[in-house]
DNA sequence: CATGAATGAGTATTCATTCAT
DNA sequence: TATGAATGAATACTCATTCAT
């Protein structure tokens, strides 16, 4: 008997299923009640399975949480790299990683915000915060990157690419936000400013 | 009648003193150990009181943490209006509230961490989040406001005023976190290509 | 949907044991204890278990408290019935009963003692008592309806039987209080005497 | 200075008049919102006063509590003494001490209602009740001997003297909380059926 | 694999009491 | 005398975690 590790050896379908569906519940506790009311409770519940089970498949809530954060990170990642690969431009590359990320917020609004209510309260054992949006954040950097190398191909203008990629990451976060609890806000036009402004911000001036 | 509990009738220098002092010492825990561990207990060991104060100037957590909302409100209000009401001009006036907002930001990052965890985790007893930012956000119908009145005095090009006001909300907002987190953040280098790109993005195309 | 704490689902014999024990030991404590020190964690201690068992058993100690009374109305009206429902002549309906009621305290005064500290002490969270001997309360109307059944029948004479159900039920329930604490007490006489008088107030004057 | 030993000395009438004040505003408090509720700070406000009055007019709660107890019982005492002390008769004595008490409740609900609560509840530090109904208990004693002097004058009949006392204690201290509480409860008729019964239960049989 | 009973640390809150002013 | 600020213990309740079945 080997029940002491939990799931060890290779993931089988079922075991994979098991962990993506208590996932999915709880990104959905922590979207609708809040990152404090998301006990393992509660998650359970909405998982239809009991409190052990979540215990079972996690170690820690900790480590159910962290994954969430990959899990969700992975997905987002993978939506925007099938978007922007196709686009050789800088120019389009740039449009479309914005569209592509405010299109997986409109279609994945539970997902963002679970992930920054984690990200904001999930702490090491010591009290340090485990996901700290810091200079070496992946997300940023790509955008970085990503901005560097149109300036670089001589498309853009001389800009702080460090400092645009934080403007626009803040463009695009507090979209979430909006598309959740401001019923006046309309993400197609927010979509069309935001890329008329990331145009307007990188095109050389003539 | 006398308030049941707490201090009452005319706020002596002392009581006031002692409100500010916790008020300034719930921001700085939340600030530092985030929303869930900012615990009375850990608010009052930062004050270096017993808890029974805590409980003495503040009926219950909630109006604690909406006091330290209204409070923060206030001070940047303050500070913003003391920018803004020099100007006349819309793109000065509205070059002034981007640098009045990250100026503030730079003075009292904790202040800004903290209203924003509390925004996001403070519910009411049903569950519901106290403080919404919903479509009638003060804050954002003020910024709102500075652009429509621009574009109505002709300064200004045509542009959705609430897609721009959320998008520069988002721009200035993320910097608060970012000035925590990230070494390499520089604020003066943000704020000069906000102000750069906010003109951009109103300025009448020649 | 399961329920969100506690065990759902179907009564197991464990559980209904569990919470047996836990009512009895409320039972026990709030007799020897009186109603304020009766807190919880007194409760566990003397069921030997920790309190979050019994938390974990009754959602509330409003619910706790609540089940005491209708555990011990059930058994002393079951007790009582099981008494009266052999009988057909009203006067010897009313003297089981008074006989059975007397009985059950002189077995149970523990639980007599703690459905009347619950009762005087019991609160709704805004203040007004949870169980108030109202004009409505069901024991009393009990016995009034053997009463006026007696009258109806032509058995008994002519009295107010509000009046005289109040004044039998004053006199059983003072017993229970008499039997703990007052040595001197012997139940058989005032049994003999409560009997003899309720005789003489319903027998029809020759 | 004297002030650790509270207010000493010869009583003034203001100190007499603070502590009769703080009697009431207890008795009013326990009264209404139960004993569990009756604090400090409950019993101060509704006198007008801090908390501070009160801890220096009684040393503690407990004391002040016993205060109450011993007010109440000294003033219910005085006016069944007014009524009984005017009879000679048996008959006429029980009848004028049952009907003095009944008015005592009718008129003073509340005090009734606040020793109840607290004989009920008020605990030594070491958890006996200091307020026992034993058998010593001087109001039962006092009743159980106007019994007996009935009988051993020949006015009475024979019965059990200590149980018929706790009968009609029983029956006068139901009244007490009926009134509060039953709104179809008539103090006068209740009365009248007491009367008749205690006459009933002591008159010699022809 | 899954359950759910049990634990124990942690939470906010209340309150009698003390004491400097 | 009187105030009210401060304390610290006690309360009910929540929840992540463990473990026998």
């Amino acid at each position: 008997m080997r029940s002491k590790a939990g799931p060890g050896g290779a993931p089988t379908f079922t075991k994979t299923a098991r962990r993506a569906q208590i996932l999915a519940c709880a990104i959905e506790a922590i979207a609708e009640t809040g990152y404090g009311r998301a006990s393992l409770a509660e998650i359970a519940r909405r998982a239809g399975v009991s409190k052990g089970v979540v215990s079972y498949y996690f170690t820690s809530k900790d480590e159910l949480l962290t994954q969430v954060v990959l899990d969700v990170y992975g997905r987002a990642g993978a939506a925007i790299a099938a978007r922007t690969d196709t686009e050789t431009d800088p120019s389009a590359v740039l449009t479309g990683y914005v569209e592509a990320n405010l299109a997986f917020l409109d279609e994945h609004p539970a997902d963002i915000r679970a992930v920054t209510e984690i990200a904001m309260n999930l702490r090491t054992p010591e009290g340090a915060p485990r996901f700290t949006p810091s200079g070496a954040d992946p997300v940023l950097t790509h955008l970085e990157g990503l901005l560097r190398a149109g300036q670089e191909a001589g498309s853009f203008r001389d800009f702080d690419a460090h400092a645009l990629a934080i403007l626009v990451r803040g463009a695009i976060d507090t979209a979430s936000g909006r598309l959740v609890t401001d019923p006046d806000f309309d993400l197609s036009t927010y979509t069309r400013e935001l890329v008329a402004l990331v145009g307007l911000a990188t095109r050389r001036t003539p």
